[in-house]
DNA sequence: TGGTTATTTTGCCATATCGCCATGATTGTG
DNA sequence: CACAATCATGGCGATATGGCAAAATAACCA
């Protein structure tokens, strides 16, 4: 793997573990319907705000979502509504490992 | 959040996990070209055959890859080929930052 | 059987991630 | 101006992850 591959797996790796964690999955799955700010999405969650804020700031760094300031809050927005199909695959993955386990019970 | 959503997005960031990494990553794209046993996969990343090793088994165990063992080899192979979708967004998401970039610099 | 190759597993260490707390910055309100 | 609310950031301890090396397995061959 020359360097300029590993640049790219490294982009794309980049993205991917900005999903990586059930908080963001769940935010990006929230944002699906409406935008948020923060602090109504630390209420959902569960979590310290500021836990939320840095989970944002990940999301944001790769593109995922998008911010914008109104007033004193902070509302964000999916950026790149893609992510529900990337989604929906790794729901088919679930469906598809659950068939499987149900087979090596039988 | 409740306890049944939670485990809920458990499950999905189990599977989105298994692929945010680089090597990983890699190896998604070469088998959806053809199956590979480790130490061809080894020798393609440039990695010791122990880390590929590990690296393949967490495909495995999140229903991503299959393995089968023919001979003194264990040849892999893509389980669940939905995931291309998954990776052609995450293309899309990178398309879409190097577009947000070029609009910031100019 | 003994030796060789392919693979997995385990141990260990370096590094990264997570979540809360405390702090600082910004905005709205009295 | 003082005060409260909303966010973002830096620090810190706990935990998870990544990679190599060595040991354990498994299959193959002489």
């Amino acid at each position: 793997m020359d360097a300029a591959t590993r640049a790219r797996f490294d982009a794309r790796a980049h993205i991917v573990k900005a999903m990586a964690h059930p908080t963001r999955l769940f935010i990006v799955d929230e944002l699906s319907r409406s935008e948020r700010c923060v602090c109504e999405l630390a209420e959902m969650v569960g979590a310290d705000m500021s836990t939320v804020s840095k989970h944002l700031s990940i999301l944001k760094n790769a593109g995922i979502v998008s911010a914008q300031k109104r007033g004193s809050q902070v509302f964000y927005s999916l950026y790149t509504p893609c992510v529900l199909n990337f989604l929906s695959c790794v729901e088919a993955v679930l469906e598809e490992n659950l068939e499987e386990q149900k087979k090596a019970i039988s």
